[in-house]
DNA sequence: TCTGGGGTCCTAGGACCC
DNA sequence: TCTGGGGTCCTAGGACCC
């Protein structure tokens, strides 16, 4: 049996823990920028307002239905998330953190009451942290996630637990659950099952497995298994990232090489540092740059490139260099950029990797990331590269509420040639 | 005026090998 | 007239997730 445990309106759920005033009423979190809306406790969902709303359309909706509005608090959620984490994986000896709001627990062999085992580790978070959150349990990963779905549905009648432990309960949810909320069948593959028909979670388990692997590949063919109670989706040990990324949309749209210059290296530099955390080298770095989208009158750019290193390497003072290099091939003059990001791929571990004949990362700067990293971290300074940009205050963030769980750092710049 | 960010996996097609 | 067969690896793009 597995466990999918889910936080309930995760970010809104945070504001809440530390404004308890904002128990039943609508609270909502935006994205960067204060631009879309990207959490909402139950009451915003109640007043109509949709994910992914745009927050300067919904502005009336806000002070009309007295929403509460935090801009997102990332610090926040990161920390609380952990505390929720941590709690959870006293529930077997197997979890996957499948998300910051989200994890599954392997309960095999597990000879308990499972709805009393649910109830109590929704009882024990809520305690522990202040967060809600449901707990399905089901034969197989996929089930699991329905039955999440019933006890977020249905909190009154299954207390925020239910447990799918036979086919007759797994035929009912299967029955009740609209094919389009199956949990990986996103919007295009919802649209072809409509088409001929394939209503439900149930209707879709009916289909001939060919038209599934014709239409959905693999990926369908095994989503059908495990619906129907034959486990394919494994516990997948959280390892390694194998790519990553900071993008960014920008509080304006930028018209000079300089200003997107200036922000390409400072999401390098912050890509370098998360690759340095899980002690890994990269080999390839891909940039973009986007002009503004919602600007029809203005000519539409976007482009992306990806530059193989000659070696492999964590140096921010590399990445930054080799992501310029990708920049200039792709920077076009005239155009208003509004977005841009770096996305670091294909790595090795730091300890085993192929060195070059030729080239090879600066011997020095594994030491000096490692002071860098030290400084940054634990001392409160800032030690970053001039060519980044300068300003501590990047986005709008006007509704931003304390980091109530984790210290706010000094920030004091080092120039560093 | 204003419209998010960060991931994973799979596949088709091209380049290459013998 | 007529032009093989069987592989591997890589990559860009698409689908999905939260």
């Amino acid at each position: 049996m597995f466990a999918l445990i889910d936080c309930n309106n995760f970010y809104a759920s945070c504001e809440r823990v530390f404004n308890p005033s904002l128990n039943c009423k609508p609270v909502v979190v935006l994205s960067n920028n204060d631009g879309c809306v990207i959490a909402r406790s139950n009451e915003a969902k109640e007043v109509g307002i949709p994910m992914g709303a745009p927050a300067f359309e919904y502005q009336y909706v806000f002070e009309r239905k007295n929403v509460a509005v935090f801009s997102a608090n990332f610090e926040l959620y990161g920390d609380m998330s952990r505390r929720v984490m941590t709690m959870l994986s006293d529930y077997s000896p197997h979890q996957e953190i499948y998300s910051i709001d989200e994890c599954f627990l392997d309960l095999s062999n597990l000879l308990v009451d499972l709805q009393a085992y649910g109830l109590n580790m929704r009882k024990q978070v809520f305690k522990g942290t202040g967060i809600p959150v449901s707990v399905g349990i089901a034969p197989t990963k996929s089930l699991a996630k329905v039955a999440s779905l019933i006890a977020k549905k249905f909190p009154a009648r299954t207390g925020g637990s239910y447990v799918i432990d036979t086919d007759e309960k797994r035929i009912k949810a299967l029955k009740w659950l609209p094919v389009d909320d199956v949990w990986g069948i996103g919007r295009r593959n919802a649209k072809k099952l409509n088409a001929i028909g394939v209503k439900t979670a149930y209707d879709f388990c009916q289909l001939n497995k060919t038209w599934i692997l014709n239409h959905m590949t693999i990926v369908g063919a095994r989503l059908q298994d495990d619906l129907n109670g034959i486990p394919t989706l494994e516990m997948e040990p959280v390892e390694l990232k194998k790519s990553i990324a900071t993008t960014r949309t920008f509080e304006r749209d930028y018209a000079t090489y300089q200003e997107v210059e200036e922000r390409v290296s400072t999401f390098a530099v912050s890509c370098a540092e998360k690759l340095r955390t899980q002690h890994s080298l990269c080999n390839k770095i891909e940039v973009f740059i986007q002009s503004n989208r919602f600007k029809e009158n203005e000519e539409q750019y976007s482009n992306s490139v990806v530059v193989k290193l000659p070696f492999p390497t964590s140096s921010s003072i590399e990445i930054v260099e080799f992501a310029l290099e990708g920049l200039q091939t792709i920077y076009k003059k005239g155009i208003g950029y509004k977005r841009a990001g770096v996305v670091l791929m294909d790595f090795d571990k730091d300890t085993e990797y192929q060195q070059s004949l030729f080239f090879n990362s600066h011997p020095k700067h594994a030491r000096l990331m490692e002071a860098i990293d030290f400084i940054n971290n634990k001392t409160g300074a800032k030690v970053r590269l001039a060519i980044q940009d300068k300003r501590t205050h990047k986005m709008r963030q006007e509704k931003l509420s304390p980091c109530y769980t984790t210290k706010m750092k000094d920030i004091i710049t080092v120039h560093l040639k």
